[in-house]
DNA sequence: ACCACGCATTGACACAGATCAACGGAGGGT
DNA sequence: ACCCTCCGTTGATCTGTGTCAATGCGTGGT
């Protein structure tokens, strides 16, 4: 909890600001949003929310990482959702979470409680407008996904995966966060599996695969240097004009 | 075009006023909107609009049967949404379309210029508000989505798809529509098979191995008559607590 | 230092679904 | 009435990925 202290201050020194409900909000309207919000953090392995829960916060994910995790009841599970730093969990106007929600990393939220947030949505209309934008791109990521778990094979997904991965550690304004040649994998083999519709054998197999061929160097389990980006992409099965790599 | 016509007149007679975007509006919002909209058919087959494109308009579907897809160059392709009456196409605050548009039958759509539909999101808050919430289903129909082509066999797949088509026959209101036990297929064996991540041969084969069980009866190629929906239900492999059926 | 546990890798084999190929049947144009 | 085309069905075979099982490896506890 304490590593977390620096950012509670305000709204407006939230790293995540730049893609949070807040992102384009003046210093008054971040003053009503701080008022109704609080950190929360969960360690990892925890639940953080099961479906059926009653759904009485919203948030952003501060650090860390969680999953969004739909399931047979025979036990197949499938990833519907990574959230990563920034992302919003929670959607205004409904009342029960349709998703388990997993902190896979230990993980801090900055939480709002849904009625006064949902209060609050009316009175600032781009926040109501940011929650549409952010929804839309959860929707474009959601149909990429479904390209990639009904079409690809299993090397395209895990390229493809790894790619998503490189993506994310650069902000959207363009500024890079991390090394782009070097990526810390967020997960484990097992949810990388469940996130990519395959078995924890065939996600390690092509690992191996990939890193015999030379496309990828592994550095221990979550560690994975990519000599050549381009290389990664062309294995990956996607439309090289989906947009600049950054 | 003429048969469509009637519906033409007021948004308030819409057929899919109960789901589209002016669900919630008086008399003066229905007006405004009316102002700005026009309808549009397009002929089975026809492209309505391929990715790239320009995003000029947003639109509801009022009659007919478009599907939303997304293709690798070396011509697989997956089928990213289905459009039936009431569903919404387009983005506000977004230029372009990341998808290719198809009408698979004849569709009428009910279009809106996208910049003054903008332009009356911020007079009329609760169209923005249904919005979201349009949003927010489709992308936890895309989730749903995603479990089945990531975890479901072959046979569940199709199980799964038929409920969806028997359930899409009734309003959200409760009102049933049609008879839930014989359900017309909208899209031919090759769309259901971009549908869910199969070849149209394996299609084939689950629709004759479920008629053989019994399951289902076929009526020419596109007819469906469900003995039980119990049944069909059970072979989808969906959870039963997933609401109730209608 | 040792063990135990969780996670990842590797191998052998099985099988669901893809692929390739042939056939059937309905509808439409001439 | 005929043919042609499109769409769906069926069969034979192949293959990518799942399944089952054994082994390796790093970390933390005693």
């Amino acid at each position: 909890m304490n590593k977390v202290l620096p950012i509670m201050e305000s709204c407006a020194s939230c790293p995540i600001r730049h893609r949070a409900v807040c992102a384009r909000c003046d210093d008054d309207e971040l003053e009503q949003l701080n008022q109704i919000k609080f950190y929360k953090t969960y360690a990892a392995g925890q639940t953080i929310a099961m479906r059926g829960d009653a759904l009485d916060v919203v948030a952003s994910v501060v650090a860390g990482t969680a999953t969004l995790e739909r399931a047979i009841e025979d036990g197949r599970t499938q990833l519907v959702g990574l959230l990563l730093p920034s992302d919003f969990i929670g959607r205004p106007g409904r009342d029960t979470l349709q998703y388990d929600v997993t902190a896979v990393t230990d993980v801090t939220l900055c939480c709002f409680q849904r009625k006064p947030f949902e209060a609050l949505l009316i009175r600032i209309p781009h926040v109501q407008e940011r929650l549409l934008e952010m929804a839309l791109d959860e929707l474009d990521a959601a149909r990429d996904w479904m390209l990639l778990l009904g079409r690809k094979t299993a090397r395209e997904k895990i390229a493809s995966f790894l790619m998503l991965i490189a993506k994310r550690t650069v902000h959207p304004d363009g500024r890079v966060l991390g090394d782009l040649s070097r990526i810390e994998l967020p997960i484990s083999r097992e949810a990388m599996a469940n996130f990519l519709g395959l078995t924890i054998e065939t996600v390690s197999r092509q690992f191996t695969g990939l890193r015999k061929d030379g496309v990828i160097e592994l550095d221990g389990n979550r560690s994975v240097r990519i000599p050549d980006l381009e290389t990664l992409l062309l294995e990956s099965g996607d439309d090289s004009d989906g947009g600049p790599l950054i």
